[in-house]
DNA sequence: GCAAGGTC
């Protein structure tokens, strides 16, 4: 019989595949890497292999690393440009030595590496990593891998026997991406510690650090930043209505909402006084419904970790982890929001009804109340979305992982549950030329809502309006207020503007995130509390005049985006503004601190897989340019030094040290 | 002592 040693990216993986191949009846033997096992097998993969003898095993992720040689370690005795011409090796980290052994002694006795590694650009890579561990032991292994994207039984038997090749292009251009990021992140890396550092009033033993996805992460805290700082007031004028009925007050809104120019509200509010009576033109009454919330996807569950659980994006990651390591949630990273058609979930919902706080509402669920979860946009066809596997007393648990586990499975039932159901009445009125409206709102059916307390629809209930009466309304004033400036950016915003612009993964988010915090670019506060170093106001160039979005009108019922008290929010530092304005001040076409490079990136890594280019020439290209940046960069270093003394001597004026 | 990406 052939031997076949296959291998996934990832242990749970390389379990559940072996469970499907086997029918469960696997031996399970383990291996010098306290991660990963092997199971052993036979299975018929068809022609040409036939019965087999098969080993699966996994890696956990990347297995080699890509660096400079550690000559180049000590960074005094080369030029900080380096990185962009030393030779670079790839060897293997020491924590995943056994597991590289592992690969070569069963490959040594295989006819065929069978590849599982995930299908994405990265998988392929890991893929290529694999077999290269294998050949230095076994150099006629044949080398094979399995197109699959989900864990289903017959899906996974039909990709065993149906084998494709790697996908070199992809490979190629994950290769591309990692030597550019290593490179270029290590050259500025250089430059920026080495020549800024003796500055006064900078850590000198600190790492003043560049990377293609810190750096835009920085860009759009300081952005924000600025539209603060350079924010203009206005002010702006409105009527206000409000008509007593039945002892309530009605607070009608003008359609025209505010005007910037007081002399014509005065004119408009002249002509409402002279009519006298007001008329009801409309009453409108429909039905409305709140949303149930979408599946739970990684950047989702970062995003609403931040704003209802008041954790940091980077805490809920690590809860999430060791929530899946202990197996009571599903795996944490992915994009999809979808639940496949064929998933068992009123067999999970089940499982909920054993817990002493939701317990009931399962049941309830179980008891006819399970509607199926709506589709989002989104499949990576690898992972379904977060959802809880079994359920977990609070007493098992630690604080965080309570709560991130309290949300996956409140989320989870949100999702298995009907929509909420209500009505709107909304009141048109003309005042004269002017018209206004109020609206109420009642809840029929909560629904999801009982079992999901993070958003809030509450019933405002109007009293009775009958089309076409008059009156003369109660009260009626001109309101004067002025626009204000946006606040601080939160963590839910900066992570949806990373995803928007594909500055990392929904993995690597919040550890960029914590990387500014750690590198000491941006300070993290909780919004409406005090504290954080903040910066001082910028120079006075360049003072943009913004018309706000916010003032007056008040806030409609429901979540908002991140705006409860609690969440993080970012402020720049005198260093991360320094950083950001000195390149700014440089001048370069292209701008350090902006996403288009990473943008550019994605752009070429697509042209290798399209074989509209190879990885070299990319490699050259890009090299080529920053090159040419980075050489500008050192030439101008006293710029970079200037601003940055110049901040950081504001600094000292404005604050205490 | 440098990056970003997998995953443990």
């Amino acid at each position: 019989m052939p031997k076949i040693l296959c291998i996934a990216e990832k242990p749970s993986i390389a379990k559940a595949v072996a469970g499907i191949l086997s029918g469960h009846t696997a031996q399970v033997k383990s291996t010098a890497s306290k991660y990963t096992k092997n199971y052993e097998f036979n299975f018929d993969f068809g022609p040409p292999w036939g019965k087999s003898q098969v080993v699966m095993s996994s890696v956990a992720g990347h297995t080699t690393s890509y660096d400079l040689p550690k000559e180049y370690g000590a960074w005094a005795n080369y030029p900080c440009s380096i990185p962009f011409e030393a030779p670079c090796e790839i060897t293997i980290d020491d924590d995943k030595k056994a597991i590289a052994a592992n690969i070569a002694r069963n490959a040594k006795y295989s006819q065929v590496l069978y590849i599982w590694t995930d299908c994405d650009r990265e998988g392929e890579y890991i893929g290529t990593e694999v077999r290269d561990i294998a050949r230095k032991e076994n150099p006629r292994i044949q080398v094979k891998r399995a197109n699959f994207n989900n864990l289903e039984p017959n899906h996974i038997i039909r990709a065993a026997c149906n084998p494709v090749d790697l996908d070199e292009r992809q490979a190629a251009a994950v290769a591309a991406r990692i030597e550019l990021d290593l490179r270029i992140g290590a050259a500025f890396t250089r430059l920026q510690t080495l020549k800024l550092r003796s500055i006064h009033g900078i850590d000198p033993k600190k790492v003043i650090s560049y990377g293609s996805c810190q750096f835009p992460c920085l860009g759009f805290i300081v952005d924000r930043y600025h539209k603060i700082t350079r924010f203009v007031t206005e002010r702006f004028w409105s009527i206000k209505v409000t008509h007593v009925r039945d002892n309530v007050p009605v607070v009608f809104n003008w359609a025209r909402n505010r005007l910037f120019d007081r002399m014509a509200v005065t004119l408009l509010f002249e002509q409402c006084l002279t009519a006298k009576k007001a008329r009801i033109t409309k009453v409108d009454q429909k039905p409305t419904r709140k949303f149930k919330p979408l599946p739970l996807t990684t950047i989702e569950l970062q995003k609403k970790g931040s704003s209802y659980l008041h954790m940091s994006s980077d805490a809920v990651m690590k809860t999430a982890e060791a929530l899946y390591q202990k197996g009571f949630i599903s795996y944490p990273r992915t994009e999809t929001d979808q639940f496949d058609k064929g998933m068992d979930l009123r067999g999970l919902v089940q499982k909920q009804t054993q817990h002493t706080t939701w317990g009931q509402y399962a049941q309830g669920l179980m008891d006819g109340g399970f509607s199926q979860p709506r589709d989002g946009k989104n499949n990576d066809k690898a992972h379904p979305p977060i959802h809880p596997v079994i359920c977990a007393q609070p007493n098992a648990l630690s604080l965080d992982e309570k709560r991130v586990y309290e949300f996956v499975t409140r989320r989870f039932l949100a999702c298995c549950s009907s929509d909420a159901v209500g009505s709107t009445t909304t009141l048109t009125l003309l005042w004269g030329n002017e018209t206004f409206s109020a609206s109420g709102l009642t809840v029929l059916e909560r629904n999801f809502l009982d079992v999901y307390p993070y958003e809030r629809w509450t019933t405002n209930e109007l009293p009775l309006f009958r089309e076409g009466e008059e009156f003369e309304p109660t009260e009626a004033q001109i309101m004067e207020g002025k626009t204000s400036p946006p606040t601080f950016i939160t963590e839910p915003e900066l992570i949806g503007l990373m995803d928007a612009n594909g500055i990392g993964t929904d993995a690597t988010m919040a550890e960029h995130i914590k990387t500014v915090i750690d590198r000491e670019y941006v300070f993290a506060k909780e919004r409406g509390g005090g504290g954080g170093n903040a910066a001082p106001a910028t120079r006075g160039r360049g003072r943009g005049r913004g018309r706000g979005t916010r003032g007056g009108a008040a806030a409609a019922g429901g979540e908002g985006g991140g705006g409860g008290t609690g969440v993080r929010e970012f402020v720049p530092s005198t260093l991360g503004l320094g950083l950001v304005e000195g390149y700014d001040d440089m001048k370069f076409d292209v701008n350090l601190s902006k996403p288009f490079l990473r943008k550019e990136m994605e752009v070429k890594m697509k042209q290798i897989c399209e074989g509209q280019k190879t990885r070299e020439e990319v490699v050259r290209e890009s090299l080529a340019m920053y090159r040419e940046v980075f050489d500008k960069a050192e030439q101008q270093i006293a710029v970079l030094r200037r601003v940055n003394s110049i901040i950081l001597n504001l600094r000292r004026l404005l604050t205490f040290d």
